[in-house]
DNA sequence: GGTAATACCGAGGTTACCTCACAATGTGGT
DNA sequence: ACCACATTGTGAGGTAACCTCGGTATTACC
């Protein structure tokens, strides 16, 4: 603050700020679980993945790394660090030797309801500052702004 | 995405998304410069706290790193970088000789200015894609996220 | 004038990414 | 059947943007 008395407020600066203390805030919430923020975005995508096509058993590193637009190895990076603590397991897909099927383990299964839980039970949940109509606000605008940036939808 | 299909839009993603594409942007922006968007973060800071306090000869690193949000070491870190390019010059204060003040050089004076102009002539700002009105709403929730989360203003 | 606080910096660590090169495997063409 | 080519994951190595902890120089307080 004290930077721009007189014209905007910063978006840019306000975007920063409100990110950052969402990271702190979920970083302190997993610490106990033993996950970073980033770990638990990767496991809560292997789970919702696991969810969303039914009887798969599991997804390809590959399409992970879409899900959560990061490189593929980085994907490798982070699932190497789930499956050391067994949250995760990668087994070669029988279909195709090249590919790796990561999923969830039943403690990663165990850990991922706890935190939702957890995150439910705590009404912290960050957003929960804002109320039901501001959130619906909050997220058109933030849908809006990703829209044209990079965009790839993996089947 | 195709992650929750049934209940919430997850905000926590969509702001994590959009708030990566915002960074990439701007290292983009940014590297004909030589700037990383930290760098560039700081040297606005330099330079506005330069005009806020009117004749002011700089600011203390300790105040820098309180604008920026960040730890006063990290704040020492990312001014030896603008040192090293010779965009900001550190003097010892001659009222305090434990404080140090960071001033913006000429050549620093000009970078910023050349980066703000280009900001504005490339009208793709990132949040162009909302309207005035959007964006003043953007500002109203992520300000509305910010205040309790941490906040220190310095005198 | 001695104790406590303050300001900066050196050393070293962490998170969350990245690219580039490569081996193993699959795919399509002839 | 074979070769060129694409694809998948990973080893190696790097970067940005932070952090804490301990030390040193200085100032402030009583």
């Amino acid at each position: 603050m004290s930077a721009s008395p007189s014209d905007s407020p910063d978006l840019g600066e306000l975007f920063h700020t409100a990110f950052r203390g969402l990271r702190r805030l979920w970083a302190e919430q997993l610490a106990p679980y033993g996950l970073t923020p980033h770990q638990w975005r990767a496991l809560h995508a292997v789970v919702g993945h696991a969810d969303d096509a039914g009887a798969a058993p599991g997804v390809r590193l590959k399409d992970l790394a879409a899900a959560l637009r990061i490189a593929p190895r980085s994907a490798t990076e982070v699932v190497d660090l789930l499956e050391a603590q067994d949250l995760v397991r990668r087994r070669p897909d029988p279909v195709d030797r090249r590919a790796v099927l990561v999923d969830v383990t039943q403690k990663g299964a165990r850990l991922h309801a706890a935190v939702r839980e957890s995150r439910r039970t705590s009404s912290d949940e960050y957003f929960s500052r804002l109320d039901a109509a501001d959130r619906r606000e909050l997220a058109r605008l933030l849908a809006g702004l990703r829209s044209a940036s990079d965009d790839q939808a993996p089947a």
